[in-house]
RNA sequence: GGGCGUGUGGCUGAGCAGCAAAGGCAACAGACUGUAAAUCUGUCGGGGUUUCCCCUUCGUAGGUGCAAGUCCUACCGCGCCCA
């Protein structure tokens, strides 16, 4: 149990062999996690250290949950290939308010203390700021590989960037942390948490660094790309989204997103379509943010819009007169409570017709359309197919 | 403060005065199937009376050309070097 706590979705951990001891000993450990909230949304990749703490509150251990709403607004570079602008107040605290939600999913929260670092790191003055900042020196920050590769492009890094470690690293002293947890991206902070600890005469943190995950399109997953699957998707957007990855990563994510018993996932290995695995990966991972019920339903229908080629139980109804309509126009109409047209120009859904992508369909009749000009006959309850997964309903007024 | 560079579509990155602008990534579509994987092919600013026409875009503002991302001037941002 101590044995798969260190090492399951574990890089490395700092130090080891006193980790070993505090944990042999029963002792009740502070263990921190600290999270930024610079997007609204926490992704999949975010939940392997939540996993983690969730691993030692389960064992007893007192987890400290950071919101960064200071920090937040300060911006960290380590994950960064470029400078992160730094946020307004007003996102971050629209941000934070999710938040707590969504580590809820994982965690919880009632036995956890949450804390946000405003309340000490807003305290400190210049002097004292100094006096920390003496502990660290420019040779350390720029010889860090996200520093020095943007250094060598010639790319701007500002001083404000710099200050990021100390600020994290003082989170540590704050609330005394006994083990820290984050990405091995994060592991200079996490250092200087132990730096500073030092400084303040306190008994440095040990330090738990998790593997990064890879996004849906085998790049790391990053809210600055847009390949992340959300905590808050819905569970058939999930579902879909983990069906997207790339077969490599099936087993990767098996071991770090979901707590699925390692002998199990040696079984899981063995089944020979990849589909197989990938589809119990994917209704696994729903399960543990949607329950097990959606997790079927996201599968069931699934299936039946991309295996069996079936109609969505649900889509968009776009409500209209009677009459004829051209194809291009119909498609470029708003419909169903979100009011997003299917086809977001006119160029594009011409596009789409001239690559066969639209169908219609009139009960069991199905026409391909293929001359953007057509003239559409309406009917109620036609359904507007375009490409394998955008559908929308007529319903005439 | 001075010198030299640099600023291009969601990102990255070419660009000779005649381009809606190479390549890569991402995205979308088709074929295929094992699936929203992989692979291959195509598309990828907007609009139209659609084998062609129009509009908008290359940091900002002006200028010189029949013609400007491409030349000039000023301004702004960024980088490097010097102080």
């Amino acid at each position: 149990m101590i044995d798969e706590i260190l090492t399951r979705g574990v890089d490395e951990v700092i130090d080891k062999k006193n980790l070993e001891e505090k944990l042999a000993s029963g002792k009740k450990l502070r263990i921190k996690l600290g999270i930024d909230p610079t997007s609204p949304n926490l992704h999949l990749g975010r939940a392997i250290p939540l996993l983690k703490l969730r691993d030692f509150q389960n064992a007893g251990h007192k987890i400290i949950l950071i919101i960064g709403d200071f920090t937040g607004v300060i911006g960290d570079t380590s994950d960064k290939e470029s400078e992160r602008p730094m946020l307004g107040e007003k996102i971050i605290k629209q941000n934070m308010k999710t938040y707590i939600k969504q580590a809820g999913k994982i965690l919880d929260i009632k036995k956890c203390e949450v804390r946000h670092n405003s309340e000490w790191l807003k305290k400190l003055d210049y002097h004292e700021i100094g006096r920390q900042a003496e502990n660290f020196s420019l040779n350390e920050f720029i010889s860090r590989e996200n520093i020095k590769k943007r250094l060598d492009d010639g790319k701007r890094i500002s001083l404000r960037e710099l200050m990021y470690p100390l600020m994290q690293g003082y989170d540590s002293v704050a609330i005394k942390a006994g083990v820290e947890i984050g990405g091995t991206d994060q592991r200079f902070n996490l250092l200087a948490g132990r730096q500073l600890q030092r400084f303040y005469k306190q008994e440095p943190q040990d330090i738990i660094t998790n593997p990064l995950i890879e996004g849906l399109d085998g790049r790391k997953m990053s809210s600055s790309w847009g390949n992340t699957v959300n905590l808050l998707d819905s569970a058939d957007e999930m579902f879909g989204k983990i069906m997207s990855l790339k077969d490599e990563f099936i087993i990767k994510y098996f071991t770090l997103v979901t707590r699925v018993r390692l002998q199990e996932i040696e079984e899981i290995k063995k089944i020979p379509n990849p589909r197989d695995q990938k589809a119990i990966l994917a209704k696994e991972i729903v399960k543990m943010y949607h329950g097990e019920k959606l997790a079927e339903r996201a599968e069931k229908e699934f299936n039946k819009i991309f295996r069996n080629k079936e109609l969505p139980s649900d889509m968009p109804v776009l409500e209209i007169p009677a009459g004829k309509y051209n194809i291009i126009d119909l498609l470029c109409l708003p419909a169903g409570r979100q009011a997003t047209p299917l086809v977001p120009s006119k160029n594009e859904a011409k596009r789409l017709v001239e690559q066969k992508a639209v169908e219609i369909l009139n009960g069991e009749n199905k026409t391909k359309i293929t001359d953007w000009k057509a003239e559409i006959n309406l009917e109620n309850g036609t359904i507007i197919k375009v490409g394998g997964r955008r559908f929308m309903k007529l319903k005439l007024k």
